[in-house]
DNA sequence: GGACTAACTGAACGTCGTTCAATTAAATAG
DNA sequence: CTATTTAATTGAACGACGTTCAGTTAGTCC
């Protein structure tokens, strides 16, 4: 088979993102393989690498979609006013994320780059974004005779989201 | 080649989990396969399978001795009275750990269980051990009136470890 | 020394990520 | 409208992976 254009480039890069997701939520990190994806979309493994430079190229964007909705989810929180209720309220919305998503979550920790290969600066970008929330919401919590343990509380935090 | 027996089945043992955590500090994760690990220790991939379930089951061998490792340097830590000086402390040791060891710290997170595995429950009483090390110390920090927010840090750190 | 046992090997299987020559449809030019 | 160029798509092929297991051989036992 040649050329097709059943869907655009854009629709294919979206099909292919949902799929992968829709493989990880149904059967975790182990399971998404080049070649399940490409079945799924109903395109061979070939059509995978016009899109994308290689599995862990697809996986980043998927995780950076991922880290976008978790923002978004966090980013609804408008400030109540009340440092105590702002804080509670975040994390409330961070661990539901989790519980809701545990396999999406998840492969933000389990994928790892190759050796040698950094994080793009978007996908950086995307988790200082998030950590941003967490130490501004902290931040009331911590007054300045104590910044000590605000430095070690925002990196737990860090931690907590690698 | 038949019957060896230039090593007991211990001394392979250790040999086999030293290798594995030799190629994962020098190389990483992705770098860890299991015929890797048989010519680091001169046998062939087969014997591996003699002392190990299977990867998974080497790979997590591996990671409970770090957390063993990890408690100790925690534990090591004795309380000096100051809540805020043990914290400060801990969380030094702690994060002192984490620089030393990147590789071996990325492990514990990067490998995740075949779809509906459970992990051991000796592996689970080494993680709730350093996380009983760390409640501890956090628990000074927060008053009765406030048991809310310790329930949140709490569950923040356990995150923080998975 | 012969029989038994257990360690060890390495070829084989199916699957993986990835590449790329070949194919063919769409786009463009004449 | 046809010929040419361009670009999307395929699928066979490659090397490497985890894992299995029949076959081999060294140690153990009587």
């Amino acid at each position: 088979m040649g050329r097709r254009s059943d869907h655009s480039r854009e629709e294919l890069y979206e099909m292919t993102v949902a799929a992968a997701r829709g493989i990880v939520e149904a059967h975790g990190f182990r399971a998404l393989t080049v070649r399940k994806i490409a079945d799924a979309i109903g395109y061979s493994p070939g059509t995978i690498y016009n899109l994308f430079d290689n599995l862990d190229d697809l996986i980043i964007r998927l995780n950076g979609g991922t880290l976008d909705e978790l923002f978004d989810r966090l980013s609804a929180i408008e400030g109540s006013g009340d440092p105590t209720l702002d804080l509670d309220r975040l994390l409330g919305a961070y661990l539901a994320y989790l519980d809701a998503h545990p396999s999406l979550w998840n492969l933000l920790f389990e994928h790892t780059r190759p050796e040698g290969q950094v994080l793009p600066k978007w996908y950086v970008d995307k988790v200082a974004n998030i950590l941003g929330l967490l130490e501004q919401a902290l931040s009331p919590h911590f007054p300045e005779d104590r910044a000590n343990e605000k430095r070690h509380a925002a990196r737990v935090l860090w931690a907590s989201l690698h």
